[in-house]
DNA sequence: TTGAAAGCGATACCAC
DNA sequence: GTGGTATCGCTTTCAA
């Protein structure tokens, strides 16, 4: 910078003040500087610029698996925006590891990160307050957590419009695939209960951590389910994501069940393989643009704001939507 | 890290050495400065130890889509391997933009990343002339790239896997979707012709620039191309990724083409999707692991080669093989 | 083995 | 508007 400076015969206090847009530059400085910038391709050090200036423009992303349809997805928005906003990205795949949580979040203060956006599908108050004792300002995805600033999608409205179509696809057995613990399940058991459906006809199976689980295992559940499903006249299954459910559907040719005939299923995530199966499934969408939109802005309002911002937090929550399909 | 000094009573230059793992500092030293930092969790600022050392402990990465499972898979690969050796990974979408890899090769400078893996699916010379340009090494990944570092896999031999595959299940006319330069079609079509098929039972479809184009446009072309088969009596067809592959099961079934008893396909990559479908999909696996491991130790080995590595380049190639399943 | 001090490459305050 | 300069937090050479 200095050489620049020599050469368009300027101080390299104003070399700089062209460089952060300063309106305390002469036009003359300015356009000289700019052209000898053009000449030499000179850009600076953001390294120097982040210690000089204590903001680093650098955003930490962190996902539970990037290898989840609706997760690479997202990344890929989030990436785009935050290039177009001028922040570098710094990508982490926690595979749910809190430990890991904690190390990127040091890792992250250590590198003067900006700012963090976090998916969470399991909140505990560890990982809470690890994300809250953090240097910079932190947003949740996808789900809304409490005691963090967030923007999620309500889960429990996702049971419900899942009830509402296998409802109508005249079911008589209720099955979900995943934690009896998620909010999806409430709400599906709450509104079928409420249609009148009898408690014993709605079922849970696949109840444990599945998450990032083989799916050699998960294919094998999903056979055994459906040859209990002979006995049934038709049933309806809900799965936590659109990778079960798309199982589930090549599970049902093998055991030669007809979806929709006699099962109709439903997905989570409106992913990329909803229209790539036969038939084709019905799932649950996520916003998942205004989820990425809504994210950075919510964060880059918190980075502006400073520390008085971070005192306290905003949640923003979407709703779903249901995208019907042939499954 | 002044603080940390004066409480162990040492000098910050001391300080600084028992985080270097110096062996120039006295065991009692160490020990006394170690204790200290446990008790006050102190961590050193990244940003002024690479202003420092010149050394980032940076490391770019950028995909063409990471929403092709193929590379997410990658992706995650690459990021668990980087957390592994104390790097920070810096995650970039390129949608195949020459112009964007161009902006972040520049960035990538100016935050004096120490290196770089890029997955470059069409070499142009302009392209490979920026990446050269780069202050620190860059090693592309998955293809193998003349005047460039590289790791990549043998195309070529994934296409003759496929042909001698199809070519067994008895298939009498071949189809490749994908475009007519890529070596995996080269590889195809010479084995074919090997093997005595002639040249008008060798077709290709969907020769455009796909790779990012959207999937219900590709639906049709597949389903135009199912309706064609009906005049054929046992077609095979090789795929450019498994997420086309599996597009196309689901249309061969939208027209009642039975697979495989009238129609063979192989996907390539060998992605999760394969055990996803029905009938599960035969793919050509390109060995992901390796391919992540490998490059990153080269692209380590480069940088720690420094200046002089950079002179010559290093390129391993990877063999893909077959996995066989039902379609 | 240890400490003092000179950078690393920008920013921003202060005086002119 | 512009230039001089302290500063950000650490690494590393040089002397001791």
């Amino acid at each position: 910078m200095q050489e620049l400076a020599d050469a368009a015969g300027v101080s390299i206090a104003s070399v700089s003040r062209v460089f952060s847009g300063s309106n305390k530059v002469s036009e003359k400085t300015k356009a000289k500087v700019m052209e000898l910038v053009k000449l030499s391709g000179f850009s600076p050090n953001e390294t120097a610029r982040t210690m000089a200036a204590g903001k680093s423009k650098l955003i930490a992303v962190i996902l539970p698996d990037v290898e989840n349809p609706f997760f690479s997805k997202l990344l890929s928005e989030i990436e785009e925006i935050c290039v177009k906003n001028g922040y570098t990205m710094i990508f982490f795949n926690s595979r749910g590891d809190s430990e890991k949580e904690k190390d990127i979040v040091s890792k992250m203060i250590a590198r003067q990160a900006d700012g963090m956006l976090i998916g969470i599908t399991h909140a505990t108050s560890e990982r809470i307050s690890v994300l809250q004792s953090a240097k910079f300002p932190v947003v949740a995805i996808t789900r809304a957590i409490k005691g963090l600033n967030s923007v999620g999608v309500n889960h429990k409205k996702g049971g419900i419009l899942a009830a509402d179509y296998l409802f109508e696809k005249h079911c008589e057995n209720f099955f979900f695939f995943g934690q009896e613990d998620d909010e999806k399940f409430l709400g599906f058991r709450e509104r079928l209960l409420e249609r009148g459906v009898t408690e014993n006809n709605i079922q849970i199976f696949g109840n444990q951590s599945w998450y990032f689980t083989d799916f050699d295992c998960a294919a094998k559940t999903m056979d055994d389910f459906m040859q209990k499903l002979q006995n049934y006249k038709k049933a309806g299954l809900f799965c936590i994501n659109d990778l079960f459910a798309v199982q589930a559907i090549s599970s049902a040719h093998r055991n030669k069940i007809n979806v929709p005939e006699r099962l109709s299923v439903v997905g989570f995530d409106n992913t990329i393989l909803c229209n790539m199966v036969y038939p084709t499934l019905t799932s649950i969408s996520q916003p998942l643009e205004n989820i990425a939109e809504d994210s950075f802005e919510l964060l880059s309002k918190k980075i502006k704001e400073g520390k008085e911002g971070v005192k306290q937090t905003e949640n923003i929550v979407l709703s779903p939507s249901i995208i019907k399909r042939e499954s």
